[in-house]
DNA sequence: AAGATAAGTGAATGTTCATTCATTTAAAAT
DNA sequence: ATTTTAAATGAATGAACATTCACTTATCTT
């Protein structure tokens, strides 16, 4: 039999979430897609079961990648300043250097599909957050809060200045180029914001 | 001359947001705005110039009001501490009363059409806050940092801890129910990273 | 009461949409 | 070399799309 060529799925997942950051979800239509991947409308069927099932695992494939990729050189039985520190550095380059996966997995989570994304992420980096941030506060070295507050005030504000970024307005719609500077000195605020 | 009933562009507007957090930008047609909005697709055209149009009004029309919400009882003059509680708890009351409204805003701004939401939005808030936050450093209340920093670590976890209760789950697509406390706890970590 | 004007409409327009299907193509298996 | 199998396709399908238009309706002005 003649065999799949898995680079065509690449080819689509990233034309997909190109398009989408360009012209959102709205304006990303199968024959469009088809097109900037050089394929028929009909192969994208054979991969996907129908547009929602594309958006659905590019959604889980950016995940995915995104994970393995923070959670390399990180152990959850770092100290928790170290450790938060390098979670950080691995989010904030990550996202700047790849604009468009952040950005889209980001805007996925506001559209309504984001509830019907499966719980299959492997939960080992969950586990690894979890086991890091009660460690954490058993040793002392972070206050007593729930995960969600420990992420929240850990890495929105990361999110967010990275954000302002890549629109390059800030909140007031003014220009705005993000500075390792601030970067950094956001990353000390939170670190003295969680430090007992 | 017939008179416009006015009543119609609220209801095709708030129809609008409501379609859209349930369905997508990418859910929302005409006619079925029209339906659910108990108008002629025609009527609509009367009012806006065309979909993108809408939703640029739709957009400025939630930030006007939200706007108006929090700057209600705030003063730049006050004192950091005040002026930041204030700010933070109206915030957190919007979004949470109006939970549509501020998933809605949020979304938005992932949206290409973001790009092109005009910077018509009175300059009088963005001023206040600017005051607000110049002040407070110059009086030694607030570490020097720039508003896009102060920004981020200030409201950021907030919205983030809200967008979880909103959709119910936490980052790791965990059960999550947003409290009291949780809040409060979140606002006192903010103050304690922007106090110097 | 009549006329003027703009609000409001239902049906129609041509376009684009997601998806399918009959057919062709490439490569593995024999 | 031939057969088998699934990948891959271009064209087609009917539904849904944004928008328009000829027309009706309500209300203000006179």
């Amino acid at each position: 039999m003649r065999v799949r060529d898995e680079s065509k799925i690449e080819t689509i997942l990233d034309e997909a979430r190109s398009m989408i950051v360009k012209v959102g979800f709205d304006g990303l239509s199968m024959q469009k897609l088809a097109k900037a991947a050089n394929v028929s409308p009909a192969t994208i069927y054979i991969y996907f079961k129908d547009r929602d099932d594309l958006l659905l695992q590019l959604y889980k494939r950016e995940c995915d990648q995104f994970f393995a990729y923070i959670f390399q050189d990180f152990d959850p039985e770092m100290d928790f300043a170290t450790g938060l520190t390098i979670q950080w550095k691995k989010r904030a380059k990550y996202i700047i250097d790849n604009p468009d996966k952040g950005h889209f997995m980001e805007h996925f989570t506001f559209t309504p599909l984001h509830a019907q994304a499966k719980r299959t992420r492997d939960p080992k980096y969950t586990d690894s957050m979890k086991r890091f941030v009660q460690k954490a506060i058993a040793n002392g070295e972070l206050v007593k809060m729930s995960l969600e507050v420990y992420w929240s005030v850990a890495f929105a504000p990361l999110y967010n200045l990275v954000r302002f970024h890549k629109i390059g307005r800030n909140m007031a719609g003014d220009p705005f180029v993000l500075t390792d500077e601030m970067l950094l000195q956001t990353l000390a605020l939170v670190l003295k914001a969680l430090k007992p």
